[in-house]
DNA sequence: AATGCAATTAGGAATTATTCTTAATTGTGT
DNA sequence: ACACAATTAAGAATAATTCCTAATTGCATT
């Protein structure tokens, strides 16, 4: 990294708070969850400043997005380290523990050459109340 | 099916071209790339019929849809039997084929007790070509 | 502790993908 | 050929996200 494109990420109240929340929470928040939440603590917060953050922590590698659907992305902390599944039915979200593809990002890359930096895997059906009825 | 319930879907021009742009196109078009394509042969058609065709012909099961970002989903023909590669840098999108994940669907639904219907599973990284650089 | 400056912020406007509304059109069963 | 419901075009409405700008603030250096 040199000098010239070395850009310096301060510590903000805002950004703290907002990786803080996250931290707390056990959804997986959309930005407007994000901030409506932030509201509490600081009232004055835009949403320039949700969704700014949210691109630089993720940036560095302590939150990461997942997407459900074409209308929500979804942020939670840490790497991604297991999947999703969400109900058609009633949108709850579970989370899915999938360690038998815990090698997948190298076995793609070595298969197809390329590097694979992340993967973003979503199951879609119905959830064990609504496929009851 | 009742009566009641049951919708009959005419076929009308407009659909029935757009799945065979769908058929004959290789990349995975948005449903902006569709709807300028579709305008070659209906200079008329609107974004609404776009829109609701591609949701009349996935419900179908004719066409399958892909989150990619969340700026844009993406639409091809037939079921998804594969995965896709988005290269961080290029934006350019690679099939993965992933039968090691067939029996996926039905593993998550005996482990979870849920339905699972679809799976969406997108990689991201670096092309062949980017990585070089 | 004060200063300088670049990074960040609030606020709101702008953009963009998608959905909705309505009157006119069209496919299909009779 | 008719009737009627499904579909269409056109554009307005909605909603998520990005962009713009002047004011603020964190932090390195006095």
């Amino acid at each position: 990294m040199t000098k010239e494109n070395f850009i310096p990420i301060r510590n903000t109240n805002q950004r703290q708070l907002i990786f803080e929340y996250l931290q707390r929470t056990l959804t997986h928040p959309t930005a407007e969850q994000i901030f409506q939440n932030m509201r509490k603590e600081l009232p004055r917060i835009s949403f320039g400043t949700v969704y700014r953050n949210l691109d630089i922590l993720e940036k560095q590698g302590l939150i990461s997005t997942v997407i459900y659907s074409k209308e929500h992305v979804r942020y939670h902390v840490g790497p991604m380290n297991h999947s999703h599944f969400v109900c058609n039915s009633c949108d709850k979200v579970e989370n899915i523990i999938t360690d038998d593809l815990f090698d997948m990002n190298n076995q793609i890359s070595r298969r197809h050459n390329v590097l694979v930096q992340k993967y973003n895997l979503v199951f879609y059906g119905l959830c064990t109340n609504c496929k009851k009825m």
